[in-house]
DNA sequence: TGGCCCAAGCTGTATATACAACCTGATGAG
DNA sequence: CTCATCAGGTTGTATATACAGCTTGGGCCA
């Protein structure tokens, strides 16, 4: 047991950051200020600063001079975990989303879904097979399992309206996530579903997420090929914001 | 003219990126102890601290208590931007790289290819045609060009033993990258390069990489679908590392 | 009523100071 | 010669204090 303390500033930075994960402050929720954080948890303002600038720059609060801290919108979290939601993407496009649901059940996990989702061979867990398209035109069969007991309402959700990454997001924020993209040929039943020619390549991304440490949901995400691209932008944390601003769109780019 | 005096924190941390990107400070050096900074800057150690805690943060620099600050290893910096270098990437997994140069010419930048590099239209740029191998097998064709005044060397290098990407990131640090990934059917010629069956699908990174807030260089990546594929680990800064240990490889899947 | 100004509270930065933990190399005892 | 100890430099953390700049809301004045 080297339980030796951890910094005060750390103390702070996981109390906030617990109260935000257990749902006790919500997105746009003011956050103690720092002067309220020195009465309140007896430590002085350069603690309570260092604790909230740190979860400023990891993306839980933003922070506004002369108004105050606020838990960040979960959008603003989630380039971290890159692509999360395709519902999101479309309508950033401007474009309108749909959603087919082909499969909404209770199953036990098998091989290598149990495998991926570390639990016992034949735990429960629910598996959701959905449609989702872009102005009609089907983009993504979303084939996901999540764990039974992170999510018990699963069988309730109408997953039309609310994508499951989205209702995954509001139960407990995910905090990790693991991606493996593939280019293959797929199957006839996805290549169907996403109304594809016989000889089109599909973009197939395979991603876990977990939440408080452990993983709660194992997707497979088939992609047409000739209709979706993932993209990324990366930079160091200092980046200073201007040069993104030079940043040109590749769309325009014809192979 | 907004230019009001940055804080000197930034100040300091500028200076000693700028330091490390001008090949002033190289890997392993040692980088002015905070009490150096507080003599020499005319800074109390609390800012000082802040600089070079917050380069800690980015991946510029590791600090050791007891012994100093000294730059970091670009290994270290490397995953801020993924995937960069395809031989470290196979030598990693123990295996052998091996690499073949079709084209290594000057030419001028024409179309997309000067829209990418943000150039003037005929401005002279470099190209690259690699095709990379993994234990004697292609896995990479390695479709790059590169601003001429950038890499002036960049005619004399010999990539087969120092890829392009590791060539680049030593003259200059990469600052910032933007990707695209697509699953399309490859042409002739790559398919040819990379021995891929007829019918066998591709995966192609499209990359433009930054330094000093400019784009230095552009490349298509093209890989064969049946043994390529992209994987990518995201974690909020603030992520405890336990959590990581528990990752089990996703490379048992079969499909 | 409408507009202005100001006080209060907030974040952002900067300094001076203090103590703890850590590492290295020199010193000295055996 | 070998080993333990110690001093000095370094980072890590914490506090108290100060001032600047921003935002909001209330109150005053015309």
């Amino acid at each position: 047991m080297t339980a030796v303390a951890k910094p005060r500033y750390q103390q702070l930075k996981d109390l906030i950051i617990g109260r935000i994960s257990n749902g006790e402050l919500r997105p746009q929720d003011r956050v103690p200020s720092e002067n309220e954080l020195v009465e309140s948890m007896n430590v002085s303002r350069m603690t309570a600063n260092r604790a909230l600038r740190e979860l400023t720059d990891e993306g839980y609060v933003d922070r506004i001079a002369g108004r105050g801290t606020f838990v960040s919108d979960f959008r603003a979290r989630s380039h971290v975990l890159e692509v999360q939601n395709i519902a999101d993407e479309i309508v950033r496009r401007g474009h309108t989303h749909s959603c087919e649901v082909l499969r909404q059940s209770r199953q036990h996990a098998r091989g290598e879904i149990a495998r991926a989702l570390n639990v016992e061979q034949g735990s429960d867990v629910f598996h959701l097979l959905l449609v989702h398209s872009e102005n009609g035109s089907p983009v993504q069969v979303e084939d996901r399992y999540v764990v039974a007991d992170f999510a018990p309402e699963c069988m309730q959700q109408n997953f039309q309206t609310v994508t499951p990454s989205a209702y995954l997001t509001a139960i407990s924020p995910l905090q990790e996530a693991e991606q493996v993209v593939r280019a293959t040929l797929p199957n006839a039943a996805v290549r169907q579903h996403l109304q594809m020619n016989d000889d089109e390549p599909s973009l197939v991304v395979i991603r876990r997420t977990w939440s408080h440490g452990r993983p709660v949901t194992f997707a497979r995400l088939h992609h047409p090929g000739s209709r979706y691209e993932l993209t990324g932008h990366y930079a160091p944390p200092g980046t200073p914001k201007s040069t993104t601003a030079n940043i040109v769109e590749l769309e325009t780019f014809e192979r």
